[in-house]
DNA sequence: AGCAATATACGATTTTGTTCGTAACCGAAA
DNA sequence: TTTCGGTTACGAACAAAATCGTATATTGCT
């Protein structure tokens, strides 16, 4: 029962978290930047979206000075799961062998991120 | 330079495909029941969604009969493989590693599965 | 104080996806 | 052949998300 109606982010929304992650915090503006990179669409669009992401409470800001900054108020790895999940539930039926295997045989990781991988699912064995 | 626009499937879309994938072919109505197994919509609404998902191609019909006849147009392999290449790319910077690592941590699986993993990466080191 | 530059606030519009009502259609049974 | 149940076609309403234009505020500079 949380109080909190924790609503999940939108497409547009991940971005803007994504890049608010690797920065720690941010104002508008560098958020902006760096999105117009991959992406165009005006300034005041990237502002609405962190407004709206203000009000569903996905980041908080520090409005002291005139130029607010804003900080994520969700975890990176909290996010993760919960898309992770959803994406098992509805299109890998359920099954997260299934997912991860699919992402091994497609995306080809090196010999080392493979051999830690291995040596992660040892640890798991043993619990 | 693909002729076809192949437009992702958006939410919704995915649950049908999902049913179809399963069935390998099926109508209206039978989707129908499926999907109102776990969700309240009208008849309608199955068949509109069906019938866009035909003029984006997700599915061919056959129209021979009064009752059309939908099979899936793309596979489920593909499918997987799209969605997962977008969340590495949008929530995990690009490392399909990490993706596995957080899918592995989240959900347990069983010692069985884990073994299917570790050989399943053993092979994929041969090569 | 007045001006320029840069912020935020916020409503309106556009776009995309979902849902539904209604009409037209077809086939089988009476 | 008429009727009735089930089917497709299709437009329109509705909802959610993204985009933008414009007004207003704040700061620093001259």
């Amino acid at each position: 029962m949380s109080i909190n109606k924790n609503l999940n982010p939108t497409e547009s929304e991940l971005e803007i978290l994504q890049i608010l992650w690797q920065r720690e915090s941010a104002t508008v503006r560098e958020v902006h930047e760096e999105l117009s990179k991959t992406k165009a669409s005006g300034y005041t669009t990237t502002l609405k979206l962190m407004q709206i992401m203000f009000e569903k409470k996905l980041v908080t800001r520090d409005d002291s000075a005139k130029t607010h900054i804003y900080t994520p108020a969700i975890s990176r790895q909290k996010t993760q799961k919960q898309f992770l999940d959803k994406m098992i539930k509805g299109l890998f039926y359920g099954s997260s062998t299934q997912l991860v295997l699919q992402a091994l045989g497609n995306q080809k990781a090196s010999k080392n991120e493979l051999e830690e991988i291995q040596k992660y699912l040892d640890n798991l064995k043993k619990e």
